[in-house]
DNA sequence: GTCTATAAATAGATAGAC
DNA sequence: GTCTATCTATTTATAGAC
């Protein structure tokens, strides 16, 4: 682990790496501390609780999917490469974490959605990527009678879908398949 | 929990409950004993470990999946019928058990799918039931050009997706939202 | 085959020195 | 604000009596 970054810093690393790829339940406090390399009171020091430590994380992969995605579409103006774009940006996920899933489903797997901070953290973040998908569907010229926004929200969950089952299969195939089908539809 | 059982069954049923509703990593073996009402050392002459435990609900969780939704579609000779009735039987699902979700999903977002046994049931299972969806689109009447192989696959994502989405969400919305797509789409 | 007692490890969290 | 030492509860699992 990186030594340069500052204690809270290097907890919250080491922890977003382990909760994603072992899961919460799963991830212990002591390996947090073993792996960052820090005293136990230094963790509690900074975060109260491992509760208080989840949220964090979800806040940060929250930041961090938006930025990343931004600049994975960065430079490109037509909205059907941007909605494939998309599932391209959710299959590289899959790809870059060895089929680890999605954090945000698997957190809610693991802690229930009866967590009041952590089912709206979550829920927040799946409406916002929606959103986004929406805008750019709108941006779509309008063929037809084709209600946009119920074809929108269903790829959403068509893609949701696929990336659990891709989490289970360990390959890309249900995303690919998804996009083959969008391009197909949008043509 | 009713005393006629047999000891194992006993176990099973009150394992499946805990695992189904708090997870599998949230349940502990004491919990089990003392909801069973059995003592530990029963518990372990049955279930050599709580992974075996798992796995015996795993399967009876398949099992009864199927059983369940061959009773659902009892007496529906109609494919489009069949289709939406899938989405039915997973919204009375979620329903039932208080939008607890996909427990072949939860179980890999918990344990992951690094597990081999585990693995192969779910995605076995899930496999199985994208080949049933399938059976029932090829019993449609072939209008115009329509790939069914891909239209039903990606419904079969569809509703992963929207299922996920309603545990999420605690409310039918997007399944409902997913029957609504189905039905215009292949009237 | 069911029971009690207990082991051995680990969980999340706190107190208080420096 | 980082550290060590420690607490209490709980984890999965085993041994051995009945």
């Amino acid at each position: 682990m990186q030594k340069k970054l500052k204690v809270k810093d290097r907890i919250l690393l080491v922890a977003a790496e382990l909760f994603s790829r072992q899961g919460y339940t799963q991830t212990g406090i002591n390996q947090i501390i073993a792996e960052a390399d820090i005293a136990i009171g230094s963790l509690y020091n900074h975060f109260p609780s491992k509760n208080d430590l989840l949220l964090a994380y979800l806040q940060k992969l929250e930041n961090e999917w938006f930025e990343g995605f931004d600049k994975f579409i960065q430079g490109i103006d037509n909205p059907k490469e941007k909605i494939l774009k998309y599932v391209d940006f959710r299959i590289a996920h899959q790809l870059k974490t060895d089929y680890c899933g999605c954090p945000f489903i698997k957190i809610i797997a693991q802690v229930g959605a009866r967590e009041e901070k952590v089912q709206q953290m979550v829920e927040g973040h799946k409406n916002k990527q929606k959103a986004m998908l929406y805008s750019f569907f709108k941006q779509l010229p309008n063929e037809g009678n084709l209600d946009r926004k119920m074809l929108s929200d269903n790829c959403f969950m068509m893609v949701e879908g696929a990336v659990v089952s891709t989490t289970i299969a360990r390959n890309t195939q249900a995303l690919e398949n998804v996009k083959k089908f969008i391009r197909k539809t949008l043509s």
